[in-house]
RNA sequence: GCGGACGUGGCGAAAUCGGUAGACGCAGCAGACUUAAAAUCUGCCGGCCUAGUGUCAUGCGGGUUCAAGUCCCGCCGUCCGCACCA
């Protein structure tokens, strides 16, 4: 093959990529003698087009699979789709296309971008979950997590889109409004399916202690989002004696400062008392027009309503206590009903404060004892009982140790613990997603649709033209027979959530089988994923629900692992600086697209007129700030090794990292630069060794692994820089075109396609496989990983005065007369003998003078 | 409010165990090659001064240590998560 003198990426690429797809390079062996590498990143949503963030996702992802592979691992690296959701639906409704095809017709163009970015990813295995031969098994799991208990029904509140019809997530209520139809958002009680994954809180929240390998932060919002209270529970009596309602408390110490029972206005006693108190029924309604976002939250006021009612104190059934309907009290969390102490409790302090009540102090630091409390602030502090009668002078933890054991002693209390966490609603009136398999019979109740039936296949004839559930009003699809008893019955209309699509698909892609969701023996080999890479954003509900998911499946005996994903990455995103220009007043500023714009070194012109516009600030790439760059471009331009060069260049990648143009041109240079060395792999001069570059080469060797193993992506990259620049800098030697030859080994995870094309351009002596697909990782020689020399430096009181090089190794005596026999040393000594002189071995030497 | 992370040149960063701060890249400057441009190559590239193997410098102020970007305490700032969670 004649030699072009630049390295055509696009033809490459394409040649590559075809010779890797005719030699079925990346799929799994199955070879039981070598480690596997079960390498996954998290699957993307098949909006229409791949952004800079997947290129960066599945970069990463990429170099890790295939130097796994290098260092002898049977990997399994797959690719799929979470195909369902509500954009499809909204395509239909808005372009009158169906789900189904806008959904097929961005996976087949995506599918087409991601393959010219040349991933090794075995697409034999690629799924969609919007297809029946996934979703069905889905259905049979959600089937077997029913026989096991671990689904239900529950009536909630939801938020209700009035005009769409629709339920709405939390994320999807903004100001209160649907974010699509800005009609105000109804809170409505309907008929919910649950998965009990609160069975599983305490699971879930000790098992992050063995996720060593996923970053503490996520850990850490995992825990606190699962939320673990331990408290007392107690019942409150009415006064007279009658059966009054539940509380709890995280400080029961503080009970003898209570000075009001407060219930949710959702709580049943509320609903109860509104039917005989229309001024009550109007303040629950206020309640619940109240908005939940930040900053309303931030400035709401604590309102009550004294219903006139008392309770018992639980320790003294003499003192009576007012119940007031509060509008800060939750009713999803605890018993939906507190004791307010307002001296410990700054919500309970602004309450009473408000609306007049006793404050008295229980908790004391020192000599402040008096039991009426004065300020704004509650003391939440730590400090001994008073005002407590048999509580006095305790602790606070010895305090609550003792009025739990008295509660248990006595009936009316025991010690609970509280989860924030709540169960997982699962049901969307939607037509683009999982069926629940289910059928309601009059006579039969709630009917699973018997397993040989499935799947449940969603109809192809829906109508989007007016909102609502499609499905549900169907003409035919939901009627059928009851499985149980024949008579005339309907289909369960709601789908399922689509984050329980993606909580076993990392199974699947491990083993697909048609008649089952997967094959439990082949789930032993491959599980669980070495290393998954995503987005932070799914710290909490994608990794949470899979986790949880993967413990139920444990639990019925389904499979053997715990945990899905052994290591955690969560990679940054790509971001652009933004291009704006004012438009007036009380106006929004225009943003102008990247290849709008004209950028030199300090200012920006819009290309079209010439006038200059504002740089903004570096942030995410995003539609409403126009600061996307299009991967199909850049992988026109420069090709897909370039991108992912760039990709993986200078920033860590946990952290974000900001595109630019002169950055990709920088790493297009570099793909030219080793072109070109490369072509220096025969070039052996007069045949002798250059010890020295061997030494930086086989350094490289082993420096370049372990960054890749540590994910350290940047690192690889400036040490590969580093040996690009002393290699074109070495003299022709042996060693110099050895270090030629590595160097393509080395770059191969990174830069595939420029490393094929140098590979294949070796004389056949020279290489170990017909394509580096299938190479193995360099060895690096042990011997030439420590230097010979050292080079220590020399301090005078902790400041830098000189430096020596001497042999490696030598004894701290040697190196500290070596230290003060430098002239400069001595003549900074003057003559004076050193106080002390510290000797780190082949480092430094510290001298004080 | 609670919890967490981070703060190093013009920019992205490195410094893995408390041991020579700024590797590597981007931008910039000077030069070589060229009719010219591109490409390529060479050198410089934190501040200050008396220009030295001088001095100051890792957000600010303290501390521990022979030695601190790294450890401790207190501030300031930025970002992220959660949030009337009893």
């Amino acid at each position: 093959m004649t030699r072009e003198p630049r390295f055509g990426a696009l033809a490459a690429d394409a040649r590559w990529q075809k010779a890797w797809e005719a030699a079925n390079s990346f799929a799994t062996t199955d070879s039981v003698d070598k480690p596997k590498a079960y390498i996954l990143e998290m699957f993307p949503y098949p909006s229409g087009r791949i952004h800079m963030g997947h290129v960066r996702n599945y970069a990463m992802g990429d170099v890790l699979a295939r130097f796994k592979r290098m260092t002898g691992h049977d990997v399994l690296h797959p690719m799929g789709w979470d195909a369902f959701g509500m954009p499809a639906e909204n395509a239909a409704m808005e372009k009158g296309v169906h789900p189904g095809g806008w959904t097929r017709d961005n996976i087949a163009s995506m599918r087409g971008q991601l393959k010219r970015l040349g991933l090794a990813i075995d697409w034999s295995r690629e799924l969609a979950t919007c297809e029946p031969d996934y979703y069905g098994q889905e259905q049979s799991l959600f089937l077997d997590l029913f026989a096991a208990g671990l689904v239900t029904r529950k009536h909630s509140y939801v938020n209700w889109d009035p005009v769409d019809m629709t339920v709405l997530a939390n994320e999807q209520v903004i100001d209160g409004r649907g974010w699509r139809s800005g009609a105000l958002v109804e809170k409505k009680k309907l008929s919910q399916w649950f998965l009990k994954i609160t069975d599983f809180a305490e699971e879930l929240l000790e098992g992050l202690g063995s996720l060593e390998s996923w970053p503490d932060k996520v850990r850490l919002m995992q825990e606190n989002w699962i939320g673990k209270s331990q408290g007392l529970e107690f019942s409150f009596k009415m006064a007279g004696g009658a059966p009054g309602f539940a509380v709890f408390t995280t400080r029961p110490d503080t009970l003898y400062g209570a000075s009001f029972a407060a219930i949710s206005p959702d709580h049943p006693l509320a609903e109860r008392l509104a039917k005989d108190s229309p001024e009550l029924a109007a303040f629950i309604a206020e309640c619940r027009r109240q908005g939940t976002s930040a900053e309303q939250l931030e400035t709401a006021e604590k309102l009550g309503f004294d219903t006139g009612l008392a309770v018992e104190h639980p320790l003294d059934p003499n003192w009576h206590l007012p119940v007031w309907v509060v509008n800060y009290v939750l009713m999803d969390y605890g018993t939906g009903a507190i004791f307010g102490c307002p001296a410990h409790d700054q919500r309970d302090l602004d309450f009473a404060h408000k609306y007049e009540l006793p404050v008295h102090r229980v908790i004391a630091d020192g000599d402040e004892t008096a039991q009426h409390f004065t300020g704004d602030e509650a003391y939440v502090g730590p400090g001994k009982l008073v005002n407590s009668h048999f509580l006095d002078g305790m602790t606070i933890d010895e305090a609550k140790a003792a009025v739990i054991t008295r509660a248990e002693h006595e009936g009316w209390g025991k010690g609970t613990t509280v989860w924030r966490l709540r169960d997982w609603g699962v049901s969307r009136q939607r037509y683009w997603g999982t069926p629940i398999p289910f059928i309601h019979c009059d006579a039969c109740g709630l009917v699973p649709v018997p397993k040989g039936q499935l799947p449940v296949v969603l109809p192809d004839d829906a109508d989007f033209s007016v909102p609502g559930n499609p499905l549900d009003r169907h003409p035919t699809w939901k009627h059928v027979a009851c499985p149980s008893c024949g008579g005339d019955a309907v289909r369960e209309t709601d789908t399922l959530d689509t984050f329980v699509d993606s909580s076993w698909y990392f199974l699947r892609f491990a083993s697909a089988p048609s008649d089952k969701p997967f094959d439990p023996e082949v789930i032993r080999r491959w599980l669980p994923v070495d290393q998954y890479i995503g987005g932070i954003e799914h710290a909490i509900l994608h990794l949470l629900y899979a986790r949880f998911w993967t413990r139920a499946l444990k639990h019925m005996g389904m499979i053997d692992i715990a945990e899905p994903f052994a290591s955690l990455f969560t990679q940054g995103m790509v971001t652009h600086e933004t291009y704006s220009r004012v438009q007036g007043e009380g106006l929004p500023p225009l943003f102008f697209t990247p290849d709008e714009i004209e950028r030199s070194a300090d200012s920006a012109t819009l290309a079209a007129d010439g006038a200059p516009v504002d740089i903004g600030r570096v942030i995410k790439m995003s539609k409403s700030k126009k600061n996307v760059v299009d991967p199909d471009a850049i992988l026109d331009q420069y090709g897909a090794d370039a991108a992912r060069w760039f990709m993986l260049s200078d920033s860590p990648p946990e952290r974000d990292l900001p595109w630019s143009e002169a950055g990709i041109e920088g790493a297009w240079r570099f793909v030219q630069r080793l072109w070109r060395l490369f072509g220096d792999t025969e070039n052996v001069g007069d045949g002798g060794e250059d010890k020295g570059l061997a030494r930086k080469l086989h350094q490289a060797i082993a420096g370049v692994a372990a960054d890749i193993e540590a994910l350290g992506f940047n690192k690889a990259v400036a040490k590969i820089h580093a040996l690009a620049n002393d290699v074109e800098k070495a003299k022709p030697s042996a060693t110099r075109a050895e270090a030629c030859r590595t160097l393509i080994l080395l770059v191969a995870p990174m830069m595939p396609h420029l490393a094929e094309e140098a590979w294949a351009s070796l004389p056949d002596s020279q290489r170990t496989t017909a394509m580096i697909a299938d190479a193995a990782w360099p060895t690096a020689d042990p011997v030439l990983l420590v230097d010979d020399e050292v080079t220590i430096a020399i301090q005078m009181a902790g400041k830098l005065r000189d430096t020596m090089t001497l042999a490696k190794g030598l004894d701290k005596d040697a190196v500290e007369a070596a230290a003060l026999a430098r002239p400069r040393i001595v003549e900074l000594l003057a003559g004076a003998a050193p106080k002390k002189v510290i000797v780190v071995p082949d480092r430094l030497v510290n001298i004080v003078p």
